[in-house]
DNA sequence: CGATTGATATAGCAGACATATAACAAAGTG
DNA sequence: CACTTTGTTATATGTCTGCTATATCAATCG
């Protein structure tokens, strides 16, 4: 559990916190049933305040990814199955970000190119 | 020049309005050399504050999509080259997204479906 | 000249972000 | 049982962002 945050004010800490959990449950490093710290544990860890690691638990509590459990910390709930509203809600920030890369010069191709990729290297269960 | 505003305090105005120019952009709805309404125009027809629509102009003109002129609106530059720096921000941001995809059950079929499909829509010049 | 326009500055208000503290209830530990 | 741990809730404070409101300036166009 090696999180590294980022104080300069860039991404809001708690959404860092999300983030880097996000990726270690899609890249399989945190699996269905595994724990994660307790809130204040992460908290000290981190030298942040409570709240604020709490907030990112309960982002993915609400995701439906983690169960937050009174007394026991929080722990990774199994791969749910493909939603159709997450899947027009992730569908409408691609277009976004594919728009912006469209306009700042990027090829149709390289976009997909990078499409691909990092799909291919997130979705590789861990060495 | 139809643009839409949501109220709602989900996305901030000045990014709306940003996003959906980049939009226009990337769908070759906007050209090289025409113009965009004034910033007071513009800001007219949405109920907006002037700052606001100047704000979204400014991003568009750091990025090197637009040329803000003194008195003569803006205008839509050339389609800049693809540089390295807009590609690494992309492969970043894209690959915070596909993680959350694919840690909310979206499979990789799925996720690289829906990006192949959002270059193809964009990237069609329009009708 | 007079109107328009981008540019700049300041001020105010609401909400988000992060911190600090405190307290509570339920569960585990000794 | 007493004690600690833990998630939960609440309040307060300071800083920053988003948006608005106003005002002024300089350059340009008709």
């Amino acid at each position: 559990m090696i999180l590294l945050l980022d104080h300069s004010k860039g991404r809001p800490l708690y959404r860092q916190i999300y983030d880097q959990l996000i990726g270690a449950l899609a890249g399989r490093r945190l699996s269905p049933g595994s724990r994660l710290p307790t809130v204040r544990r992460l908290a000290a860890d981190l030298s942040v305040n409570l709240h604020t690691v709490r907030r990112a638990y309960v982002m993915l509590a609400e995701a439906g990814l983690i169960s937050l459990e009174r007394h026991n910390g929080a722990r990774v709930l199994a791969l749910p199955p493909p939603s159709p509203a997450l899947s027009d809600r992730f569908g409408a920030e691609l277009r976004r970000l594919v728009a912006e890369g469209l306009a700042g010069g990027l090829t149709p191709d390289l976009i997909t190119e990078l499409c691909q990729q990092a799909v291919a290297d997130l979705s590789q269960p861990p060495l």
